[in-house]
RNA sequence: CGCGGGGUGGAGCAGUCUGGUAGCUCAUCGGGCUCAUAACCCGAAGGUCGUCGGUUCAAAUCCGGCCCCCGCAA
């Protein structure tokens, strides 16, 4: 069977390196174009762009999929199935009816909920407790297919997004080999998702970072893990606007007002939330600065106990 | 050449503008206090100030090259 793979960032990697090992002849791989990134502009090949060379697969990089151009070498490809697995792109019909087989996609959430862009970082903002890798036919509308193959798993209440990214990337790959082998013998049962439970998981954005300390201690809790590491949640502490990596639910309650500094010492970063519950913060990162745990920062930076952070503006 | 911050004992920072005995907080080691302690008191060890070169009587500090780390933007 000739697949064609298509996917872009870290969490297609999985995907592809587990379609190889199954044995399936992955024919071609699309990603997207090299883009000029990071420090310096510097052009930077995809995850999936460096593994495919590794391997010695023809690497495709339309800038378009609606040109014509995806299209004839995907006539000439001739796959029996297309793999998309965080791609980037939207694939038009005609590409869609190509395959015998259709198109099918690796989407990292339990559809019909968080459809969309981010929807490992969503699960976590919101303080789900479970989430999950689907496996759907690629329809029209984005991640609207019916549904060949799910599986679950709990989100632990201090998991991050880069670790639970890892977790459902590699989920995702074992599910897909899964369920490519049943479309084969032609086991497969694709049933249509509920569109009424549907929700969709935005594009992240670094408005999404200040730490606003009247919200609860779990929603901050949430935030910090949920935006990790990218854009991430951020706090200006002693004038210095800090990423804030990992926090920790104390337990603890308090009266005072939220934003309160309750303790910072070589013992801790406390301060207190919209609900009285108590944030521990214990790594952040100073801007221009390497990650450093939240005591180590306040040798350099001591803030008095008492002090009222506000949102960064 | 996209914009910017930074490299000072093990950690986080000050000192650099206005050259002249290397400072602070913490950690470490020793001693003391205490029923006891991660608390407190006393003392000690530990630094080629990223690197190479230049200016100078004298460079962490001024000048130039190089290496490395990080934020933003994309």
């Amino acid at each position: 069977m000739k697949i064609v793979f298509m996917g872009t960032p870290e969490f297609a990697v999985p995907s592809l390196r587990a379609l190889g090992s199954a044995g399936y002849e992955v024919c071609g791989v699309f990603t997207q174009p090299d883009k000029p990134k990071n420090r310096g502009m510097r052009l930077q090949q995809s995850p999936v762009k460096q593994l495919a060379l590794g391997l010695g697969l023809s690497v495709y990089q339309p800038a378009k999929m609606r040109d014509g151009e995806a299209l004839g070498i995907l006539q000439e490809l001739a796959p029996d199935l297309i793999v998309v697995a965080a791609y980037g792109k939207i694939l038009p019909t005609d590409i869609l009816d190509l395959p015998r087989l259709g198109c099918i996609n690796v989407h990292s959430s339990l559809l019909p909920k968080y459809r969309g862009a981010a929807p490992i970082n969503w699960a976590i903002l919101n303080g789900e407790d479970e989430t999950g890798v689907t496996i759907q036919y690629m329809a029209e509308g984005v991640d609207t297919g019916d549904i060949l193959a799910q599986a679950k798993t709990p989100i632990d209440l201090n998991e991050n997004a880069a670790q639970l990214y890892d977790r459902l990337a590699q989920m995702g790959a074992e599910l897909l080999v899964e369920t490519v082998k049943e479309l084969e013998a032609g086991t497969a049962k694709p049933v249509p998702q509920d569109h009424s439970q549907a929700s969709h998981a935005s594009m992240l954005s670094r408005e999404q970072s200040p730490m606003d300390w009247g919200r609860t201690a779990r929603q901050l809790h949430d935030q910090v893990r949920g935006l990790y590491p990218w854009p991430s949640a951020t706090a200006v502490l002693d004038g210095v606007r800090c990423k804030v990596l990992r926090t920790a639910l104390s337990g603890e309650a308090t009266n005072k007002a939220s934003g309160t500094v309750l303790q910072a010492d070589k013992k801790g970063l406390r301060v207190a939330c919209g609900d009285g519950a108590v944030l521990d913060i214990l790594e952040l990162q100073p801007d221009g600065k390497k990650a450093m745990a939240a005591s180590a920062f306040l040798l350099g930076h001591p803030i008095p106990t008492g002090t009222v952070l506000t949102k960064q503006e």
